[in-house]
DNA sequence: GCCAAACCTTCCCCCAGGGCAGACTGTCAG
DNA sequence: CTGACAGTCTGCCCTGGGGGAAGGTTTGGC
């Protein structure tokens, strides 16, 4: 004999769903009082629509959307247990993925046991970088001291009071591009994977100063370049800097954080990422150096890596 | 050389916080620009603060809240490194309870391979039933004989024209209270520890109707209990109905999906809760047959059992 | 009849931004 | 210098799943 009028305190003491989320569910149609006195405005539920609520609320605890939720039970009402079994396992992966995501979280919550946060944890993203006009210096030499000799040249360039005078602004960060990669077989003893490169790299590094050279010190194509906007005047006695255009490019892009020795690492994490993806290098990477190391403790050296890639065949 | 003069597109580029979010940060003050254009107002960055940025994204991604995660950052320029690893203790803690949970979701997600949703994923709950007014019935006899008997009295009672006329209304489910429990030792065979008779019930259903007469043909107390409003009359031949008022207590609650020869399992799951929170029955345990028999499939029946409990010493 | 409890609606709030409209502004090439 | 176009601004409304409060009507026990 069930006393086909239940309100809504008592049927929401039952099903234990609050009376505002039942409210709620009348507004969007997912739990309808049977009865709703015209007069009154009262809800009154019956027997009928408590197992209803209870299945929602079951469905809400396993973390079902409203519509998910509304849609298993159209789906169950039909009788169409593919559909409600396809929702289920639909249910099951959303819930999985979230598990795995968490349990990085975890583990580099746990792991960071100082400060570590924001050092490895920067995971690599894939981003389209626009085309960029650009001061552009070229030379080949040792990586070490090429790169920091090129920058001067270009910063001084750009600090001439006739540019300064034409509005060159500059608009970013100093950048090396390298040129040195798989696509790019130059016949000597350079000519090695990119991958096997990075490993190489980590090896060298970690015997760190012994034969330090084989990279650090060994003739490389470098290109060091100075994003600026405004008129840019270059003297004579400049005439190996040109004014250029980067092309705009689709990179694997990861931020380094800490001294720059210990970049190898985050180019190991770029390479195994592209691995994974199955995608190749497509043209010079670039090092984007975020802070200066003149301003900046080593430890928090900023230095952008963009990989441009294009998908292995 | 850095450009300290970074526009929120290229910013946002390179910390990979979207633009709208940079702008919710500068007003929350938790990434201000370090120069705002007066004029244009004009968002500009500048290379240090890209360390702030890479690192409220790690924070981020670490499923820091806002507010935590400025106060981590701000314990860490404090060099208050105690606080910090507070913060970082606390929000491990918050993600191993949520990896819990989502595992619990997952193993019952996984479990229900055909529709089991809704059986046993009721969790018990705790919560204050308030007074109620009834027509009450008691009786001593075997369970399964004496509920539907009672039952059918009290309805008859409640539908007698006089009552009707009185506007009498029934205002929730039929209840049953059952008094043998263990703060009731009423020297006979029947006294048992609450929690072992439970068990001692699942033993005897699994063995089904072989010597089920053990609990349900046993003589024991019974109150059948109607909730109405309104004013009752009891005629001289239903002396033995009397009106009254069950107190308001404190439960646990659970509700029962599927034919009542299953309910010995609900109650295991709710005497197993309550052994875990150290909570010892402290009152007659009630039973709300929610829907009909005669309406609904034996699959579809809802039973609420609640268990009045205070902390055991 | 009295008064408290139950019920109604409407409005604003939470987080962490997303999306779009409409108005300025900056930059490059011709 | 001018036009085209990209970048940036503010402001408003939206999300999900409701919570909380204000202010008004109804119900029900006594």
């Amino acid at each position: 004999m069930p006393a086909d009028r239940i309100p809504i305190a008592r049927f929401s003491a039952v099903t234990k769903i609050s009376e505002k989320a039942l409210r709620y569910y009348d507004r969007k149609g997912i739990l309808v009082p049977e009865i709703r006195d015209p007069c009154t405005g009262y809800r009154y539920y019956t027997a009928t629509q408590m197992q209803r609520g209870v299945k929602i609320r079951a469905l809400c605890s396993l973390g079902f959307s409203l519509d998910d939720l509304l849609e298993y039970l159209q789906a169950e009402a039909d009788g169409d247990l593919k559909r409600a079994e396809c929702l289920r396992k639909k249910q099951l992966t959303a819930v999985r993925s979230e598990l795995l995501r968490l349990q990085k979280i975890e583990a580099l919550l746990q792991e960071e046991e100082t400060e570590l946060i924001g050092m490895a944890l920067t995971q690599p993203t894939v981003k389209d970088v626009p085309a960029l006009r650009v001061l552009s210096r070229k030379d080949k030499g040792s990586l070490s001291a090429t790169v920091g000799k090129l920058i001067g040249e270009l910063c001084i360039l750009a600090s001439l009071p006739s540019n300064q005078r034409n509005q060159l602004k500059v608009t970013g960060p100093v950048m090396s591009l390298y040129y040195e990669d798989c696509t790019d077989g130059n016949g000597s003893e350079n000519v090695e994977k990119c991958g096997e490169n990075s490993e190489g790299k980590t090896d060298m590094m970690n015997k760190n100063g012994e034969d330090l050279g084989d990279w650090s010190e060994k003739e490389v194509n470098i290109e060091v370049v100075l994003p600026v906007t405004g008129r840019v005047e270059i003297p004579e006695s400049y005439n190996s800097v040109e004014l250029k255009s980067l092309p705009q490019a689709r990179v694997v892009s990861l931020i380094h954080k800490g001294s720059y020795p210990t970049i190898h690492q985050s180019y190991q994490v770029v390479f195994e990422h592209m691995a994974r993806e199955g995608l190749e290098v497509s043209g010079p990477i670039r090092e984007l150096y975020l802070n200066d190391p003149a301003l900046e403790a080593e430890k928090d050296l900023l230095t952008e890596i963009q990989v441009p890639f294009k998908k292995a065949l």
